[in-house]
DNA sequence: CTGAAAGCGCTTACAG
DNA sequence: CTGAAAGCGCTTACAG
């Protein structure tokens, strides 16, 4: 390349930076010539002089939920122009699998890391700080120090709580996600705690493994429980709600009331449409790409979680309790 | 590193590689160094050197669509153990955007490309052969020589078809995507030569953006033009679909039969379940792997599609046509 | 069995 | 304004 324009390597190098000072003569044919044979500087070559690759990892918990699908084009988005490139990394929620990821991912030298920590994550802030920034979304790390991207879950819960209460009901159930997870604890605490403001109101809880099939189940208990009014763990649980209301003979809103967590397309679709508490994914996902600029720029940022509101959202699933009330 | 194992660094990289002879002393001492050390080698160094990175670029068109998530994971799988890491792009379906990313991935000099085409996609075989091994997937592009994994869009779209056919269904429609898509075009093909089997049948076609909203306006007109059968595109015109039919107050199956593409979790939940034409997503992106896997190891492989069957997969949503009809 | 030398493509001082 | 030199971390011949 620096051959065929006629000059030495460091002033390719000075026209494609724009640093130090190249004659105007130069730099044209510099430039016509790189136009010419397509030439595009080798990333590794700049990386290895560089100590750091211009690249932010993105490792999240399960590629197939379309939280994190949305959440990755979010940043991704955000990042788009800053000439980082994003290496999407998947771990299917287990939490070796997550560390081989990011042994391959550290290989690579990244300038940064967006983690959303499987369920019993062994991460470490020593794992950590090999990626020289990196920041957490969703989920948080206990004893890990690293600014977090979180809803107000337990705010947000609440207010799904209190909305079933407004409406009359008093026998309610939370189908949650796996224990280990820390988005499990906050939603839990959220619903006993907003429960426990109503001296009347029952709360019911179940565990699950997170899965549509695992929600099926638990909700069909719950349902048997004569519980009036159900909160989901996430869309998939949700999923499995819905799936053991259809299965139960019961109908929605006129015997159970239901309302999700996360939104998705298929609960406008539903009849009732599905009343849901959103998260608002494109803002998380900028705000944690707003983070990782701020940190390789050399900006301090203060490690500790960055809350952002989920919202209730209307639709039909709600409606007073009816089941066995007439 | 090999200082602090009181060895060169040749040594190491025989150690790491199993590359040449270690005495068997040597290598206690160096694995005990790198494990003490928590020492990974650079993937940069090793890349500038070979002139390639193990690394296998996967463009997709959207990333929200779970049918490209289910697809990475698919590759990811199929890639698992192989050293190659995927760097995962989304260009939107946006052809400008597509060039974009594929020049950012190209200066990694990455071993392989997973390509789904961006809708009106101009990428040539001149553009591809930068990445040495490329492999298309679902979407297939114009005058250009990879090998491709696709469905057998004309056979399975005929089926959806016949099943509507055997139901007794004569006015029958399909909402499709955009014009510039090779799906489009395959499973428009495959629509009208079904229909044309049938002298009784007529068959009617609607463009759209493949968006939910874009196909819900499409389908509104469709059921106006009293159509008593509906296959939809891919996952979100089936919600579109599904969700004009509600909105225009008939009955699925009792007025209107629909029949989707592509398999989403909602569609079983639905009332009735929504019939679908299902694409062996996991089976796509193994063998997409596959192929890059063995064109990596200098395997000689040839261009052109490799044919996978989609299946139909019966629920509720076709029923004899009742519209009117009574 | 092990090390010194060279080079992958780039950028950062340093000379001129 | 431009180039020769050096070095980022690795691996590939080549000596010993």
């Amino acid at each position: 390349m620096a051959r065929a324009a006629g000059v030495s390597a460091q002033t390719v190098s000075r026209v494609l930076n724009g640093t130090g000072q190249v004659s105007e003569k130069t730099r044209a044919t510099v430039l016509a010539v790189i136009e010419a044979q397509g030439y595009r500087p080798n990333a590794v070559g700049r990386s290895l002089r560089a100590s750091r690759t211009p690249m932010v990892g993105v490792l999240v918990a399960d590629i197939g939920n379309p939280f994190y699908a949305r959440l990755h084009r979010a940043i991704e988005r955000r990042l788009a122009g800053s000439g980082f490139s994003l290496m999407l990394m998947n771990c299917d929620d287990d939490a070796l699998v997550e560390r081989r990821q990011l042994e391959l991912l550290r290989s690579y030298r990244p300038t940064g890391l967006v983690v959303v920590p499987s369920v019993g994550s062994s991460l470490s802030d020593g794992d950590l700080q090999a990626f020289g920034h990196v920041v957490s979304v969703s989920r948080v790390l206990e004893g890990v120090h690293v600014p977090a991207v979180v809803t107000n879950e337990r705010e947000a819960v609440g207010s799904a709580v209190e909305e079933l209460v407004a409406y009359g009901h008093s026998e309610i159930a939370m189908i949650l996600g796996p224990r280990e997870a820390s988005t499990t604890r906050a939603r839990e605490e959220g619903f006993l705690a907003a429960v426990a403001r109503h001296p009347r109101c029952r709360g019911l809880v179940r565990h699950t493994d997170g899965t549509r099939a695992g929600a099926e189940v638990a909700a069909g208990e719950v349902l048997d429980a004569e519980v009036t009014g159900v909160v989901g763990f996430n869309a998939l649980v949700t999923e499995g709600i819905v799936s053991a209301v259809l299965t139960s003979g019961l109908r929605c809103p006129e015997d159970v009331s239901v309302i999700g967590f996360t939104d998705a397309g298929w609960m406008t679709l539903h009849r009732p449409a599905i009343s849901v508490i959103d998260q608002p994914v494109e803002e998380m996902g900028a705000l944690a790409g707003q983070l990782l600029l701020d940190m390789a720029s050399g900006k301090s940022v203060e490690p500790g979680p960055r809350v952002v509101p989920g919202v209730l959202v209307r639709r039909g699933s709600v409606a007073a309790p009816g089941r066995g009330g007439k």
